[in-house]
RNA sequence: GCCACUGUAGCUCAGUCGGUAGAGCAACUGAUUCGUAAUCAGUAGGUCAGCGGUUCAAUUCCGCUCAGUGGCUCCA
C-alpha cells in the first residue's frame, strides 16, 4: 500500500505497487500526457519505475529544469540510433549528457565529416517523429554479452564486463534500436523536443586513455524548446566575441606567429597591461614578506637530473648546447630557488623564507595543447617558494589563501573553483607525512569555509596540492593559482637548516602561485571583461579628442597634465570628426574620452564621456583628477 | 602527441566545377576644420601558408610539412 506524497504535501494511497506513469494518470490525464519522469530526492526515475514504498515524488515535465539532463541523454541516444542507421558498422560506446548538451563516442574506420552532422540531425528529427516508445529491460549478463558481441559492439561488451555483479544490466530499447544504459530516459522518442543541434566533431580516446583507440565524438546541444536553443546559440556567438585571441588582435595587445609556436609577441599596449599586473603582484608580495630574486634562464642539465625533472619531463624541456655541455632552458624556478636557499647556513629563525621570482620559463608543451595565451610554451608565473618547518605549513597555507582571494577580488574575480588533489599511486615520502600534508591543506580550506572538490590521486608525486581555477568565455576551466607541498625536492637538492635543537633538518617547500602564468591570467582577464578592462588595468586610460586644429594646444596641455599625474593618456589630434574618434576609441575600450572644443578652451574645462556612452558633462581638470583617482584606487573591487 | 577541420591583401571575408583573384574597413594622397559610435574623392596593396606531384596550365585536384581551430591525452 504505497503512500505517494506530492510536492504540494498531498498524499495518494494505492492498493499495490504502482508505476510513476500510473501515479501521473491518477492525478490527471493532462499530467499523464506531459510527464517525462519522476524524481525522488535527487534521483530521476523512468515513468515505468514501480513504486512499492512510501515516497515523496515529484513529476518532471518539460517545464522543469530537471528535464534537461533527461532530454540531453535522450538526444545522445537518438543521435546514436541515427548514426547507426545512416552508417552501418559504426560501433557505439558511451554517450552522456553534459553541461549544456551531450556527446556520443563512436568507433568507425571512416571519419565523419561536418556535412554528416546535417544528415544525422535530419535523421534524428525523423526518429523523434516516429515517436518510438522507450522501454527499459533488465538483461542477464551472459545474454547481454552475447547479444552485443554478435552485433559487433565490442566496446559495449567491455563495458558490460565492468559492471559490478550486484548491479543489473539494463538496456533501453527504442524501436529496433537498443543500447546498454543505466537510464533514466523519456517515455518515447517523440517526447524529445526538436530543440537540438549537433555542434562539433572531435577525437577522444576510449576510456580517456591515450594508449587506447581513438574514437570519434560528436557533440550536440539540446534544450526544452527552440527558444532556449536559440538563446544558447546566441550566447555562444557572444562568447566568441570575447575570445582573448580576437581581442588581442583587435586591441593591438599581442600576436603570435608560425616561427615561434606557443610564444607571445607582446605589443606596446599588451606589454603595458602585463607590466601593470606584474607590478601589482610585485608590490603585494613585498608587503607579504616575500623576497624577490632572479635566477638564470639556462642551467646545466645536471641540476635537472638531480631534481628528477630530467627523467620525468625530459621531452618537454628545451635544451641548448655549448662547449660539450648540455643545458636546459629552465622549465621552472624551484631548483634555482633552492640554490639560493643553499647559500650560507640557514637557521630556523630565518624560516619561513619566501623567495619569489617572475622567471621566464619554457616548456615544450605538445603542439595539440597550445591555446592562445592560455597554454603557451614560454610563460612567466607569479611564482614563489616558501621554505618552512612542518609546523609552519598551516599558517603559511592560510596566509596564502587569504592573499589569493584578496588579489582575485582586486581583479574582479569572485567565482573561483577549488580542487584539493591528494596522494597519487606513485609518490615519494612516507604516508604519515602525506597524512599531515593533506590534513593541513584540508584544514586550511575548512577554516576559511571554502567549497572544494576532492581529486583523489591527482596530487603531484612529491606532495598534495590545492588548485584555484577560473572559467574562460566558453566556460572552459583554467587553473591559475596553486599551492603545493613538496617533501622531495629540498632533500634531493640538499637543502637544510639548523633547528632549535641544533640538528640539521630538511625544510618543507611550498610551491605557490596566485595568478599562475601571467599570460594565461591576462587571457582570462580579457575574456572576463570582454576587453573593457577596469581603468587601473587599461593600457590607455584616457583619450583626449580635439575637435579642430585650433584646439590642439589645449588638448596636448590636458594630456600632459594627466600624464604628470601618472595616468595613461593620449591625444587624438587627427583631422577627423569627433564622432569618428569617439567610435574608434570606444571600440578600443578606452575608459574615458575627453572632448576639447571652443567651449572647453574658453572655460578651461573638459567634457567627459565614459566608455559605456555616459556623458559626465563638463568638469574642471582637478575634479576630473579626483574622479580618476577614486576610480583607479578602487581597482576592480566594486565591479562585481 | 592523437582525431577532425581550417590557412586568399594589414584586418574581416567573398571567389575560382583547373586558364595566376575581388569587396568592405585600414593604409597612402588630396579636399574638408567639423560637438558625442564611420566626411568625401582618388591611389596603392596579394608567389592565394610552405614544399612536392598530376596537368599544356594548379590558388583550385593529390601527397607531405608547418601553423591555427575544436576536442582527447598531458600539464613538474
Amino acid at each position: 500500500m504505497p503512500v505517494i506524497t506530492l510536492p504540494d504535501g498531498s498524499n495518494r494511497t494505492f492498493e499495490q505497487p504502482i508505476s510513476i506513469a500510473q501515479v501521473a494518470a491518477a492525478i490527471g490525464p493532462g499530467l499523464a500526457r506531459v510527464a517525462l519522469a519522476g524524481q525522488i530526492g535527487d534521483r530521476l526515475l523512468d515513468l515505468s519505475h514501480i513504486l512499492d514504498q512510501d515516497v515523496t515524488l515529484t513529476l518532471i515535465t518539460h517545464k522543469d529544469e530537471a528535464a534537461l539532463p533527461l532530454i540531453r541523454h535522450d538526444a545522445a541516444h537518438v543521435m546514436a540510433q541515427a548514426v547507426q542507421e545512416l552508417f552501418p558498422g559504426t560501433q557505439v560506446t558511451i554517450g552522456p549528457a553534459i553541461e549544456d548538451g551531450f556527446y556520443y563516442d563512436f568507433a568507425r574506420d571512416e571519419a565523419f565529416t561536418p556535412d554528416d552532422l546535417a544528415l544525422i540531425e535530419a535523421r534524428m528529427t525523423e526518429i523523434v517523429d516516429r515517436d518510438l516508445p522507450i522501454q527499459r529491460k533488465i538483461w542477464d549478463v551472459t545474454q547481454a554479452k552475447r547479444t552485443f558481441s554478435e552485433l559487433g559492439e565490442h566496446f559495449k561488451v567491455e563495458l558490460i564486463e565492468q559492471i559490478p555483479h550486484d548491479e543489473p544490466v539494463s538496456v533501453y530499447r527504442q524501436g529496433d534500436w537498443f543500447d546498454l544504459c543505466r537510464g533514466p530516459h523519456l517515455p518515447s522518442t517523440g517526447k524529445l523536443p526538436k530543440a537540438f543541434k549537433l555542434l562539433k566533431l572531435a577525437g577522444s580516446y576510449w576510456r580517456g586513455d591515450a594508449s587506447q583507440p581513438m574514437l570519434q565524438r560528436i557533440y550536440g546541444t539540446a534544450w526544452r524548446n527552440k527558444k532556449e536553443l536559440k538563446a544558447y546559440l546566441h550566447q555562444l556567438e557572444e562568447a566568441e566575441k570575447r575570445d582573448h585571441r580576437k581581442l588581442g588582435k583587435a586591441l593591438d595587445l599581442f600576436h603570435t606567429q608560425e616561427q615561434a609556436p606557443g610564444m607571445v609577441f607582446w605589443h606596446d599596449k599588451g606589454w603595458q597591461l602585463y607590466l601593470i599586473v606584474q607590478d601589482y603582484i610585485r608590490r603585494t608580495l613585498r608587503e607579504q614578506g616575500y623576497q624577490e630574486v632572479h635566477t638564470p634562464q639556462v642551467i646545466d642539465r645536471s641540476l635537472w637530473e638531480q631534481s628528477g625533472h630530467w627523467e620525468k619531463f625530459g621531452d618537454m624541456i628545451f635544451t641548448t648546447h655549448s662547449e660539450s655541455r648540455d643545458y636546459a632552458i629552465k622549465p621552472m624556478n624551484c631548483p634555482a630557488h633552492i640554490q639560493i636557499f643553499n647559500q650560507g647556513l640557514k637557521s630556523h629563525h630565518q624560516l619561513p623564507l619566501r623567495l619569489a621570482e617572475f622567471g621566464s620559463c619554457h616548456r615544450n608543451e605538445p603542439s595539440g595543447t597550445l591555446h592562445g595565451l592560455m597554454r603557451v610554451r614560454n610563460f612567466v608565473q607569479d611564482d614563489a617558494h616558501i621554505f618552512c618547518t612542518e609546523q609552519q605549513i598551516l599558517p603559511e597555507v592560510l596566509a596564502f589563501i587569504d592573499l589569493l582571494f584578496a588579489v582575485y577580488r582586486d581583479f574582479g574575480f569572485n567565482d573561483v573553483l577549488i580542487k584539493l588533489s591528494t596522494r597519487p599511486a606513485q609518490r615519494v615520502g612516507d604516508d604519515t607525512l602525506w597524512d599531515k600534508a593533506e590534513q593541513a591543506l584540508q584544514q586550511a580550506l575548512e577554516q576559511r569555509q571554502l567549497d572544494w572538490e576532492l581529486q583523489p590521486g591527482e596530487g603531484a608525486f612529491y606532495g598534495p596540492k590545492i588548485e584555484f581555477s577560473l572559467r574562460d568565455c566558453l566556460k572552459r576551466v583554467w587553473q591559475l593559482g596553486t599551492i603545493q607541498l613538496d617533501f622531495s625536492m629540498p632533500a634531493r637538492l640538499g637543502a637544510s637548516y639548523v633547528a632549535a635543537d641544533n640538528t640539521k633538518q630538511v625544510p618543507v617547500m611550498l610551491h605557490r602561485a596566485i595568478l599562475g602564468s601571467l599570460e594565461r591570467f591576462i587571457g582570462i582577464l580579457l575574456e572576463h571583461y570582454a576587453g573593457a578592462l577596469p581603468t587601473w588595468l587599461a593600457p590607455v586610460q584616457i583619450a583626449v579628442l580635439a575637435i579642430a586644429d585650433r584646439h590642439h594646444a589645449y588638448t596636448t596641455h590636458i594630456t600632459d597634465e594627466l600624464r604628470k599625474h601618472d595616468f595613461r593618456a593620449i591625444s587624438d589630434l587627427r583631422n577627423e570628426k569627433v564622432g569618428f574618434k569617439i567610435r574608434e576609441h570606444t571600440l578600443s575600450r578606452v575608459p574615458y574620452l575627453l572632448i576639447v572644443g571652443d567651449r572647453e578652451v574658453d572655460e578651461q574645462c573638459i567634457t567627459v564621456r565614459q566608455r559605456d556612452g555616459t556623458n559626465l558633462g563638463s568638469q574642471s581638470l582637478p575634479d576630473l583628477l579626483t574622479h580618476l583617482q577614486t576610480d583607479t584606487t578602487n581597482l576592480a573591487r566594486c565591479q562585481n
